[in-house]
DNA sequence: AATTCATATATTATCGATAATCGAAAGGTA
DNA sequence: TACCTTTCGATTATCGATAATATATGAATT
């Protein structure tokens, strides 16, 4: 019986949306330019708008913006990478550790996740892997209830997406899966310092893969 | 011999320097509407600029923007304060676990902090105070050579300037400073594993004041 | 050939004005 | 009185046009 209510989306919001599906779709990737006049005239709005929309996807992290130049989809490079990976790290383990309560709860929700990577790595299915594995993440950092941590974690997405892809085409699938159950098992054992720890310990083999690639 | 460049900035980012200053000053303080058009043109500009300079102030966290009604400078309520401090453990926690070399010239400098909270402390001087013991803590942070890491713990300093001060006030300054000079001694030991854990005792003990207060 | 300078072009940055929207106040109805 | 509707003032959101700036191009100079 959800709500319904009338979208009434401003321009701008509008915008970020259509640049953002671009992206997602590869119709704009990393170093493609984005003008805003160009973009107006296409979406039959004027400049400001769009503007917006810009400055938005920068400090989401999406576009790079030079003053007087213009903007262009951000290319992150591998130290970049390792940065946002470290983060999401430290971020992560101290959701670990904070998590309290209803550790079941959480443990039967990763449970749901790793089934679905499980399927995914029987089909070979890169991007649903990538999606199940980030969900599973994501369940141990909403856990803890803390909704800055959360949305800093979310705003790493995507210079994780970009080592996730590699990393995730070029070791085996079941190699990365195999990291996650005992995890799972560790919260359920109510454990978390061990949780902790093996979360650690998938970091440090992830980027043992991603230090090899390249 | 500093390299002297023409001053090129852009109105957008001399509004935003005003508006900080104001902030800083208490000629702004949380709760206050700010007006596009109001400060337009008490500055002479047009509301373009203005409006970039909010939205941008709004990224750092500083204000509150909503749609078609407006921004007002942020209060934060305890939870997002809390939030915060939990996220600040977080980084500076792992980032202590990362640095790996140049232990000593990482204690070399907290100890000049060090200096600096202990002169406040006598003085009675929560500003500096604060100062200091900020720098102490970024310094352990930019030690562990992250930009990311840095500037997601640099953009929550507005939550932290709330609680330090509140925090300061009501507790003996003495007893804050207390807490640091044993993390400088284990990095001098060249012990990570015993800084960290210091370190979270340190946002242990604080959090417990934090509660004591309202 | 390399360097400087001037020009041209593309793009952003800023402007002033108008439209859209919100919230409060006023008025009407049961 | 309580509730709904309308109106109005304040403010943001958007527009179209212009100014400012950066990069590329090519000519002039050494």
């Amino acid at each position: 019986m959800a709500k319904k209510t009338v979208v009434r989306q401003s321009l701008k919001d509008q915008v970020k949306s259509i640049l953002i599906d671009r992206m997602i779709d590869g119709d704009l990737v990393p170093g493609d330019r984005i003008k805003e006049l160009q973009v107006a005239k296409e979406l039959g709005t004027s400049q400001a708008p769009v503007r917006e929309a810009i400055r938005c996807l920068e400090t989401l992290g999406y576009v790079e913006h030079i003053p007087h130049v213009g903007a262009m989809v951000k290319t992150f490079n591998r130290k970049e990478i390792e940065e946002a990976y470290q983060v999401r790290e430290a971020l992560e383990v101290h959701a670990t550790n904070q998590v309290n309560d209803k550790l079941d709860e959480l443990a039967n929700e990763l449970d749901i996740h790793l089934e679905q990577m499980l399927l995914a790595t029987q089909k070979r299915n890169i991007r649903i892997f990538t999606e199940a594995d980030n969900q599973f993440h994501r369940a141990i950092v909403a856990y803890c209830h803390n909704d800055t941590l959360l949305s800093i974690w979310e705003s790493l997405k995507m210079q994780l997406q970009v080592i996730a892809t590699l990393v995730e085409t070029s070791v085996p699938l079941d190699e990365i899966y195999s990291l996650h159950p005992p995890i799972v098992e560790a919260f359920k054992m109510q454990s978390q310092d061990r949780a902790s720890l093996l979360l650690q310990g998938h970091y440090k083999i992830l980027s043992g893969y991603w230090k090899d690639l390249k």
